[in-house]
DNA sequence: TCCAAAAATGAGATCGATCTCATTGGTGAT
DNA sequence: ATCACCAATGAGATCGATCTCATTTTTGGA
């Protein structure tokens, strides 16, 4: 591959004037810059961006590492910062931590070892985190997308997860359900997931119902269904559950109707993150919309302002509660409805 | 940032010693690989990648570039490159193209100045693209994903198209369907919805029964859905769709359902892809499943065969077809076959 | 103990662009 | 005609690691 040098012998020119002829056109005298342009064009000249990354000590690259892309809501983030670096003169460098510590922190080694100008990170439990404890000590800019702003000293794009929790719980009380459950999958642990929890007892709480416990489903399996459906057809069964993202809302949704129970007539479903699907579905999904392309962008312009300097600390972004057809009125022998719509079961 | 330099001096040592103690330990004495080691703690020195790279003419960079990680086919694929190419210490360099063929020109040329080793694309028409044309003509490797082979004359890592469309069609064939038509989502001009077509038809006129037209849905929007809805109510309605890809399936579910028609009951819909998620709704997605997972394994095996200067062209890869509750067969007036199956066709 | 061979280390060049700091050339004012 | 100034250009250093090719040290055998 030709090099600059090539490229100012040919023109009869120093290595100097064909480098600025290049990145600073105005310096150089028109004809010179032709002659340049010209001797690149017949060496079919492509600037290295290595040796200028360099150089100038900046490579102009993001890391981004998201727990998994098969995750909609994280590859709808990354999308949106895709575009919003594009725009902005900057590549991305993606990678995927499953949310294995180990990896995570190798990804980071091997992102700062890059060179990256900044790291966009998304972790388990960003309190927790001993990698974020050893990235405070690092120069290299960092931010944190999903996980809640809290202690870790990172500034964090994302929305207020127990607020957006409460909200959830409290639109399924308006509507008059009373026994509400929450449903997790894995990740547990996640600093989004407690919130989520605290969020809806503090709901149940607040309306003076009682908060059930956390329903776990690690794995979305058929067999981990059971326990939920026990409450499902108990005396006082639960008319409505929250799952703490819509990929498993939308599992619940699926495995719940194949065993019978109607959506949202026997049970209410609502998730959790706003991904794109949830509206196509029949019934659509409702759930709390994070703005993921929102939080995408932000996350960009938030790098890119420490990366100048400037202390942006980016705001809570607002979520919204996204109506949809998986939730409804409960249909229960207690609430004394008259209008009472789909009146299946005793 | 310490370098090398620094912690040569600290050591005691060369430069070239210091950069051995890490690259070839081997070559150094226990002792002086210690004091290089504890010099370089001392100063937390990090290799600079970047400059690597610029001595050793290679990034260990792939750039890679989809159309959308909205579209979790993609998004699925691209998480298991990132597997992949770290396995192998490689990094990824994502973009996302839209399609838009300025776009992909400019992110192929900044990837290329970015030396990464190779390339992995997703073009919209791999025949008809200038770009390929021109990449043709430089030395980085490059590969398709998705796109046919073809005369594009780059090796390409999918499932054949027209094989699969025709065994969906098939499938539907042999459930009994007669009417059976196909839905596009945008990009109808595409390599591969053509041979998704082709395959329709291929299979349609093989059973004797006549192709419908192609009914185009680009925006997926309600007011699309008119003409459909008008084929589905007609004297001779159409008893299946197949969709072009799982998205668009997805929401013809949903809205089709909304419309009042059942789903499978009044049509049945395939999708094509195979993403996740269609495996969890109600009804669950029947689809020609492509292995998307393997696909980016692939990928990223193929090329690095090809940056090793093996002329490995990837297989094409088997695709599945994965039954699912969105398919059953027809129930109609005209169709007087009791225990018939896949007998139809002479 | 001494030499040859092998192991370990160092000096200097290299990758490609760009920055700094001269130096040259040209213009207008006096 | 001469000087001052600005525009244009060039020479050389720089970014950080690593490669090549000496040179030094160590080791083992005679």
């Amino acid at each position: 591959m030709a090099d600059l040098a090539s490229v100012a012998k040919r023109a009869g020119v120093s290595r100097a004037t064909a480098a600025r002829a290049f990145s600073s056109p105005e310096l150089v005298r028109d004809q010179t810059r032709e002659k340049v342009m010209a001797a690149a064009r017949e060496l079919r000249f492509r600037p290295n961006t290595v040796a200028r990354q360099l150089r100038a000590q900046a490579t102009r690259m993001i890391g981004v590492m998201v727990p998994s892309l098969d995750n909609p809501v994280f590859a709808e983030q990354l999308q949106a910062m895709e575009v919003a670096a594009r725009e902005r003169g900057y590549s991305l460098l993606v990678t995927t931590s499953e949310y294995d510590p180990a990896r995570e922190s190798d990804i980071v080694e091997s992102m700062l070892r890059q060179r990256v100008d900044g790291l966009v990170l998304t972790v388990a439990d960003a309190e927790q985190s001993p990698l974020l404890a050893s990235l405070r000590r690092e120069s290299t800019p960092c931010l944190l997308v999903y996980n809640p702003a809290g202690t870790s000293g990172f500034p964090s794009v994302g929305v207020d997860n127990r607020a957006a929790s409460e909200a959830a719980t409290r639109h399924l009380i308006d509507l008059g359900h009373t026994r509400i459950g929450m449903v997790a999958g894995p990740l547990l642990q996640s600093d989004r997931a407690r919130q989520r929890f605290e969020g809806y007892c503090q709901a149940m709480q607040s309306a003076r119902l009682t908060p059930c416990a956390l329903v776990e489903m690690p794995r979305h399996t058929r067999a981990e269904l059971a326990p939920l459906e026990g409450q499902l057809k108990s005396q006082q069964p639960l008319t409505a559950l929250i799952a703490t993202n819509d990929l498993l809302a939308i599992s619940l949704i699926g495995e719940l109707t194949r065993a019978g129970f109607k959506v949202p007539g026997d049970v209410s479903i609502m998730g959790f993150d706003g991904i794109a699907l949830g509206k196509c579905l029949y019934p659509s999904l409702c759930t709390i919309e994070q703005p993921r392309a929102e939080i995408g962008r932000e996350a960009v312009n938030a790098l890119l302002a420490l990366l100048e300097g400037e202390q942006h600390a980016p705001p809570l972004l607002a979520y919204t509660l996204r109506d949809g057809e998986s939730v409804a009125p409960p249909v229960s022998s207690s609430a004394p409805c008259p209008t009472q719509r789909g009146s299946h079961h005793a």
